[in-house]
DNA sequence: ATTCTCAATGTTATGTTATTACATCAATTG
DNA sequence: CAATTGATGTAATAACATAACATTGAGAAT
């Protein structure tokens, strides 16, 4: 699932994401696009599940709305378990890769003979800036 | 926050949860509690609210859907951080209280002096029963 | 070049999840 | 009793997501 070339739909809600300052929603994303022919929820949500699967969007459960990919990171298929730090106050996520909640979950995950397919994990609170 | 004597509303929803065999919606919660005399979203949606609130019912973020809690731990406003294992075949949902991963995410957070208010962690996959 | 195929797209309608707004009721308390 | 507070009931609507079906477009096979 590598990141080919993005069709036009792809493209436009990926430049979307990326130019936005927090997560957005689909509906929010489908607004920003309504000058560029966009009219169907639909436009956003395929294009959202394909830029997903090519790790270069996020999918943010605990806010139903999605972020473009900031980290430095592969966006191969390895699929790295990131964890999202989001500011309620300014709306800014950082993406955290650490091998040790990774090691850990794997561990707590196989002692109880879970197979693991994907994992959330999302702190919510405030970030330095905003606490200042 | 503790809880205190439930409501009949708070009651009901909990038995509901209890009962089930795996997380259920506000809407599925509903259309179980008709016949006792809900009509509406916000009798379950309130409900749940103060369930969540006293720590005895537990909001699954990737899945829209509730679940009663079913760790032995604290009830208490100590709100420790606890980690979901969720069975895609059978719904099965396990709690996992981890004080490794608990700390790791805190020092990752004030690294970046993030304060964290509330955290999510779930494992999507397939539990021991369902793999076998 | 023509046909085949498959992924992406467009469009309408609908399904699912969650909240706003407002009225009422019941228990407590000053 | 009046006043406050928390729970409830009800209707309407907002917000998030998908189903179903028709069409288009780009690349591969012939």
């Amino acid at each position: 699932m590598e990141p080919r070339k993005l069709t036009r739909n792809q493209t436009l809600v990926l430049e979307t994401l990326t130019h936005a300052e927090a997560p957005l929603s689909a509906y929010t994303i489908l607004d920003k696009l309504r000058d560029h022919g966009f009219r169907a929820p639909l436009q956003v949500y395929r294009a959202l599940e394909k830029l997903t699967e090519f790790g270069i969007v996020h999918r943010l459960e605990s806010l139903n709305a999605f972020v473009a990919c900031t980290h430095p990171h592969d966006h191969g298929p390895e699929k790295a378990v990131i964890a999202f730090a989001i500011c309620e106050d300014c709306g800014q996520v950082s993406e955290i890769s650490d091998p040790e909640i990774e090691d850990r979950l794997a561990v707590l995950a196989t002692k109880q003979q879970f197979k693991t397919d994907k994992t959330t994990i999302e702190m919510r609170g405030h970030c330095g800036n905003c606490t200042a």
